[in-house]
DNA sequence: TCCAGATTTCTACGAGCCGTAGAAGTTCTA
DNA sequence: TAGAACTTCTACGGCTCGTAGAAATCTGGA
């Protein structure tokens, strides 16, 4: 059977979040090979073989997450979204599984901390002016 | 490896999803065999086996999803929380994703539609009177 | 009380996702 | 042009999920 849906929000794993979170943090874009150190680095743990790291930055690629282009004979990974914009977009997917926007919005503004919810009425306050 | 934390949000399938509609729908809640019929009834396809349901259905109780009690020879099913509580902890376990809040809450008032936008608001403000 | 039928539990399989990485191929650069 | 660096190919094992048969259990009715 079709598991999942085929252009869906598309989830990431632990990993890939990892790699993600590499990525967002560098601008500029990192190398399979720079990855692999950071991730070392952040874990305190063993280095994951390059190849871990390269096949997880093709699935990447291929869920669009990632973009990429050569830099000497490697290749310079970068984040195609912000992070932002994938929370946001993964946000929105879920509040699009109901129909009902208003209950699902209220349950949601009920929810989030106090603080969160003042950002949220300033960040629609500007977008209203 | 440890796929996928244990305590977390805990993700539906596409199945899994399907039936927590019928039950989101019959706040009684149904039997193993109403939902059957109604999912036969609502993809106006073939019916699923019973069994097939029963075990989505156990995999939804572990998952806390669901609740049951018996009635009669079989169980009478009922979801534990309501769609909207599951849509904003959905929602909320996006946001958490990641440690700008504020940035993510912009993206995500900006990417809502306008009318959303002004149910939250109004959400937000009957929270503060 | 006892059984046939309804219902549930147990077990299972295959596909797909993800972490993980070796082997083999490609491509710079000295 | 050879060696090193990097990528692509291939693969495996564990887990989720859709799907369902077989076996066990339970219950309403005779």
């Amino acid at each position: 059977m079709a598991n999942e849906r085929a252009g869906g929000p598309r989830r990431l794993g632990e990993l890939e979040r990892a790699v993600m979170d590499v990525l967002w943090a560098a601008p500029e874009g990192s190398t399979a090979q720079e990855i692999v150190e950071s991730l070392a680095a952040r874990e305190g743990g063993t280095e994951l073989a390059a190849t871990t790291v390269l096949t997880v930055l093709d699935r990447l690629r291929r869920k669009g997450f990632v973009d990429r282009e050569r830099a000497g004979r490697a290749h310079r990974y970068r984040a195609v979204s912000s992070r932002d914009d994938v929370v946001a977009a993964s946000m929105l997917a879920a509040l699009e599984t109901t129909d009902d926007r208003r209950s699902a919005l209220v349950r949601f503004a009920g929810a989030v901390s106090p603080e969160e919810a003042a950002l949220l009425r300033e960040a629609l306050a500007e977008l209203e002016e």
